[in-house]
This record gives structure tokens, C-alpha cells and sequence, in this order.
DNA sequence: TATGAATGAGTCTTCATTCAT
DNA sequence: CATGAATGAAGACTCATTCAT
């Protein structure tokens, strides 16, 4: 499809849309409120979104490539593993707490019915990679013999559980990164660190 | 009394609800889908509970309570950390992969925000004392020195995690069970098991 | 039809009506909240008025009833014609400062379609009793050729913004029940006074 | 802008509910049928008027300040005092027998508890300029020594009963009018006429 | 007869979406 | 393409009335 004229449109929408999901929940944010936060009108939204739901959708895959960016566009090719495990964690952590808000809304978009399944498989598509890269060039040598998303699966679950003490107790973030990772590597490991 | 409010009719609505938000998701689950699920009139809900709120909110707790029995019915009050965890664990898991549907809407309503924080700690009580009885009795031992409720949060995180793969491959369930455990237990515990 | 069991009960429900309407007005007014007021079951209003209809239109009558016997009740037959009216003129100003609630309610029934014309029929009889009584004797002596109904209903009309006066400045209410009569007398007596 | 929001539709509006309002009564007149008798669909009365209450508020102003232009367009500045009243006076009676109906509307609204007090006002600022100008030219000359808002308020009742009278006997209407006006003067006016 | 839970039609209002301008 | 008024199908909740107890 041809693309409307303005991106900056459509990101502003994407970025208004994140905002009111933050503010005032998924369930309860009208499109009303979307295009007047992203300053167009009512209708406009419609232009770059033919439904609200694709508008959802499209939020869900635009902030799970750029977690993917975040994870990858420095990613380690060569080292340790655990260094290059670490760095994804860290940088996974990371960005959860500089982008607090984001990271809420993709929680709320996770459990969401409105986002399809294509949607989800999209939205991972980039961590397979990831996961691909990462822990393939790994397995044989010091982890687990779990299955490989079994591992991504933990490493996610625990970093969000770790992003959540980080931003409820910012004193301590540096300290909880550290001990989240701890955890994740000493569940998954072979042998302690 | 003329004819006493009925405690079945009460729970009926509970698990309309619960069946309704499952199927269709707690945004667009209109009050009428959940009475009409429960074989009553439309108005009837609210002589049960106020508001969808009121509803929402009992739901909530009544998970939770039913949760915290699944996992403190038999616990084990004496015997080795490692088996007294590993009981929370599998209850925790069984329930679960027993009560799909129960577990996604306690998903769901644990970011909603119409859950208020006084339900949340309602609904937090009995696992406060399981936490107290659990780990309070273990963290001088043998666990690592991380804070109480951030150990809790990572198992539960893991167990869900472990869940999803369990309802995901049902023939494997028990070797799920079972790894998902071990990564907790290794990745929380002093020294390998 | 055969009275039901209580009197006391059918009158505690009209006064609760009166009450419930003056604080809420006519038109938010359920009969939950009468019954409540009147400190019976929600049914129970039903086994005394069939409907709430029912029950405004009794209210009404009720009412007018009551203000027609305080205008009655010691009427002097006899006397100079500008003394009777005076006292007619004073003992409905003084009802309606004494029982502001109840004329509040009336003005409200008054404008309101559920009463009937039926009810309005019967609320009027006493009335029409009463100038009978006061104006036939009269009208033929010192009073303009106005029509008898005529006279009445501006007699009303006065007594009326008379009465709000009083109420809205209960210091000066003596001097507004005097200049209330005046400008009615006045206006429709031949010769002034 | 797209479609600017329309004056007609507007008024539209606000003349469906005064005609909802005197047939059905205000208690009983639901914004569905005003809409519908508007011409509209249901959700665009709300695109007008936010609320039903501020609906109400704009009908009760609409009706008052036509009804002051009725009195003041014409009325003459200079003259007999006993001329300008009964100029008002008549104006006022004949806009009430031209528009029963917004007549018994603005009845119903002057007692129902919806309008606002901020409404009152502002639908009493044009007639407190009448009273100025009428009333405060008059009062010493030859009218009694009663508080001008007094005097205008039995006008006011006085002329509602005399127009309930013309409505009653169009025949008589003309009589009505003029023994209406007199009662009212010698009621309030320091010499008879 | 008294009670109050049960009923479901009806109310106001919201909101995703369309379309005239 | 942008605008925002128009639409009408829901949605949460109320309430007069019925009826089982």
C-alpha cells in the first residue's frame, strides 16, 4: 500500500496512542483522545489506520522492533557467553527502565485480545533472531539442556519481573540488574558462575 | 426474609464473568454477555454486586483466595526447603495448567487498572504468609541473600513461564514441571542441587 | 375496596412521598426511596397503591385536602365580607409558611401530568366549596362583576407569590401577608379600603 | 472545518424539547425522543448540548429571552405609567396565549431542580432591566410603597392565571385581558383607575 | 400481609467509524 | 488529504413492578 503522506503523522499517532494506553488504559482510551494527543483530527487517525484495532497492532510491532533494536544494535558477535548474555540482558533491562511507560503498555498490549496472533509472531520474529544468534552459538557448550525457548522464555520472564524492583526501587536498580541476571544465569547454567 | 440473596447466584456470576472475560477479554466484556452467562436477568447483577467494578474486584480476591488455598491446603509445615518449595511449586503449576482460564484472567486483572490497591492487598494476605512461613524460615540457610519478595516474584514469574509451556506441550508437562523447577531452584538456592 | 391493614402505614408511605419528593424532586424520586423513607419494604408500597401513579395522584389529594380543612375548619360564617376573606387569605398564607414542604410538593404535583385531571377534579371540590360559601355571599355586595372563578384564582395566584415572599424573608412575613391581602383586596374590591 | 456545527440543528433541538416537554412532561421526556423528533440521530443532540441538563438550562434560557424580547422590543419609553404597564402586561398575556406551550414548558422549568441557579439569572438579567426601567419610573409617582420585586412578581402570577382564563375561553379572551390588567393595577396602583 | 430479590425495558451517554465540506 | 459533525449501536446502570418465601 502506498504509504499516506506524513510519517511523522503516523508515528506521532503511535506515540499519542502509547501515552493514552499509559495514562488511562487500553480499555478505557477512546480515538478521540489518540488523535487529539497526537494534534490531528478525529478522522485523520482513520487515514493512517483503518481501525482501531489496526492501530493497536501496529503500536504492538512498533515497540517490539525497537526492543529488538535495542537488544541487537550493539549485540557482542564474539566473547564470552556470559558477557554477550549479559549484554542482552542489560540492554533488555535497560531499556524497560528508561522507557517505563512503553513497557507498561506492551504488558497491557501482551495480554490483550486485540492483538492477533500474526501480530505476536511479527512482534517475535526479531527475538527469534535474537535468540537464534545467541543462544545457538551457546547451547552446546555450558547451558542446560533445556529447549532454547524454554531459556529465552525465563530470561524474559525474569528480566521483566527484575525491570519491575528496578523502577519501584530506583536506589537499588544497579543492584537488582546484577542479581536478576544471577538468578537467570545460575537457573540456566551448567555450572555456577 | 422474602427470598434471601443466594450464594450459588452469587458465584454463578462469579464464574460468568471469569468464563466471559476469558473468552472475550475484560475490555469488551459487557455486563449483559456475563448475567446472560449465569442464567439471570440483566439487572440481577447488580443486586449482586453494585457496579462492574464491585464484580471485577470480588472476582479478583475470589481468585486469589482460591489460589492461596490450592497452594496452603497440604503445605508441608516440616521436612527440607527443597521439598517444601518444590510442593508450592507444583501446586502453584498444577493449578494452573488445571485452571487455564482462571490463571489468564487473574493475568488480565492483575494489570488492570480496575483493580483497586486494597483489593490487591486482599488478595496478597495469604501469600504474604506463605512467604513468611516459606522463605523467612529458608533465607539464612541455604538461599541466596536476595530480598524475600524479589525471590518470590522470580518464581512466580518462572512458574507462569513454566505454565505456558506445560498447556503448550501437554505431553511433555511433567518434564516441564520439573526443569521449570530446577532453574528456579538453582537459580535462587546457594549451591546446586 | 377494602382498606388494607394499616392506616398508619398508608400514611406514613404519603408523607414519606411528600418528603422523598420535596428534598429530590418529583421526577428523581423511586419508590425504593419512599418505602425506605417510610421505614417499610419495597413491595409493600404496592399493596397500598397499585402503582406510583397511584400514589402521587392519592399525595395530591391528600394535600389539597389538608390545606382545604385548614381553611374550613373554623371559617366564620357570619361578619363583615373583608373579614372573611382576610381570614381565609391568612389561613392559607400561614398553611403554606407552616408547611413549606407540603407546598412545595403541591406546586411540583400541580405542573406534573401524572396527576389526572380527574385528581385535579377532586382536589378542587373543597375549594369550590369554599368560594362558594365565601364569594356567593359576596359577590353581589362589594365585590367587582368578575367572574366568581376568576376572582378565586387570582386570590390563589397572590396567596402564592405572597407565601414565597414570606418564606424567602421570614422577618418580614407579617408585613407580606398584609400587603399581599391588600393587593388582592384592592384588586378586586369596588371601593378601596 | 469539515461540517461547522449548524445553528438550525441546533435550534431544531431545542424546539423538540420544548414540544417533548409539554406533551410528555419533563420528568418523563427522554433525549431519545427528542432527537427523534428533532430529526437528528440520537448521538448528535450530545454533539449540541453535552448533557440533558444543559439542555434543559439552554431551552429554559432560550424561552426566557424570548419572552423578553416579546416584552421589551416595542415597549415604550415615554408615556402615561399606566400605559407602559399595561403595554407589558399585554405583551406578556399575548405571548403566553400565542405559545401555550412554551409557556407550560417554562412553568415546568421554573420549579424543576435541573436548572441551575447561574440559569436563573442570567434568564432574570433581561427582565431586571424591564423592572428597572418600568418599575423604578414608577414607584414613586403613583404606585403603593411595596418592594419593586413584589409588585412584579404578582404581575407575573396574576398574568399567568389571567392567560389561564384566555386559553380557557378564547371567546372571552379579550374581556380576560383587560380585567386581568385591572386587578393587577388597582391591586398595586395608589388611585383607581 | 410483609418482604426484598428478580426482572428487563428504558435511560443517558460514549465512541469507532463515515462522509460532507 | 485533513477536518470534525453525524451516526447509531452498544454499555452500564436504574427502577417500577412482580412474585416466591
Amino acid at each position: 500500500m502506498a504509504r499516506p503522506k506524513s510519517d511523522d503523522k503516523r508515528n506521532a499517532l503511535l506515540l499519542a496512542a502509547e501515552q493514552v494506553f499509559a495514562e488511562r488504559g487500553l480499555a478505557a482510551a477512546p480515538t478521540s483522545a489518540i488523535s487529539k494527543q497526537a494534534g490531528v483530527a478525529e478522522g485523520t487517525l482513520f487515514t493512517y489506520f483503518r481501525t482501531k484495532d489496526e492501530l493497536v497492532n501496529a503500536l504492538y510491532r512498533s515497540i517490539k522492533l525497537e526492543l529488538a533494536d535495542a537488544l541487537m544494535a550493539q549485540f557482542p558477535r564474539r566473547g564470552p557467553v556470559r558477557h554477550r548474555l549479559e549484554y542482552l540482558w542489560n540492554a533488555f533491562v535497560d531499556w524497560g527502565v528508561a522507557n517505563p511507560q512503553r513497557l507498561n503498555v506492551l504488558d497491557q498490549l501482551s495480554v490483550a485480545d486485540i492483538v492477533t496472533e500474526e501480530s505476536k509472531a511479527v512482534g517475535y520474529e526479531p527475538f527469534a533472531e535474537i535468540e537464534a544468534l545467541a543462544l545457538h552459538s551457546i547451547k552446546t557448550e555450558i547451558l542446560q539442556a533445556y529447549p532454547c525457548e524454554f531459556i529465552a522464555a525465563n530470561m524474559k520472564a525474569l528480566a521483566e519481573t527484575t525491570m519491575g524492583f528496578m523502577n519501584a526501587y530506583p536506589d537499588e536498580a544497579g543492584r537488582y540488574r546484577q542479581i536478576g541476571f544471577d538468578v537467570f544465569w545460575n537457573g540456566v547454567a551448567r555450572d555456577k558462575a
